[in-house]
DNA sequence: ATCCCTGCAAAGAGTTTGCAAGTAA
DNA sequence: TTACTTGCAAACTCTTTGCAGGGAT
């Protein structure tokens, strides 16, 4: 597994081209206009590749399909888990001592990956009251 | 949505006894002992209503189907992105800051649910070398 | 040659939904 | 008697897989 493939490279383009944090689906649709020949099962095999090679990170999503990022630049995600919006945004957190704390804790050693806020956005709170 | 139902309770009352952050799956077959009439499709829509209540947190999977937490005590949950293993810890997150950070560089209010840690844990991590 | 790759179509996992009937307030 | 609930089965969404052929090294 890391062969070279056209079709790959361009899953990876559509990816650092675009920072909307498409699903499965939709960086289909945009590599479609690459690779008019791709097909669907390409890109899902393809994007499992591209996350185990550490080059797109998975975001798990609440609501609908799970959801792709290219880790263009250290950042954090917060997400709402009643409209599934994605927010990017800059925290600085303190991997190290989530790493040791977690040793101390349940005395594995984790690799931390990313670190995701859940929570509800303002617009659905507001939302709610109605 | 919120009239008295004994499938809910059981449901909850399952939750409540078990803190092995089970599977809907998982949570249906634990009911079946206590009510044993009660259908897969019952189950997931009051899952569904429980997590809405705020009674049980829904922990988004990076493998596997999703899983479910009662909220008997503020904790975090750090998950291996590999094995789907969840270890529970405590670590003391200051929210307020975070969502002032939120504020200020996304110009929204999030009220944040719970924050959690994707990584990969040690056993995966020497697997890999196998 | 060998190994990884692809497209296609079919299967799989997990979850939601429509419906007619039942239960709570 | 109104509003919410249930079980059943079918539908649905998202993702993975087997296979036969193609491409890279």
């Amino acid at each position: 597994m890391n062969n070279y493939s056209k079709q790959r490279e361009a899953i990876l383009d559509v990816m650092k081209e675009n920072r909307t944090h498409p699903t499965a689906e939709e960086i289909y649709k945009l590599v479609l206009e690459k690779e008019s020949q791709i097909s669907k099962s390409t890109v899902y095999r393809n994007i499992n590749i591209l996350v185990d090679l550490g080059k797109i990170r998975k975001l798990n999503m609440t609501v609908g399909p799970d959801r792709y990022d290219y880790l263009y630049k250290e950042h954090s995600h917060a997400i709402c888990e009643k409209c599934g919006k994605i927010f990017d945004f800059y925290y600085d957190i303190d991997k190290d001592k989530i790493s040791n704390e977690l040793l101390k804790q349940i005395e594995k050693n984790i690799d931390i990956n990313s670190i995701i806020i859940y929570g509800i956005c303002e617009d659905c709170k507001s939302k709610n009251k109605e």
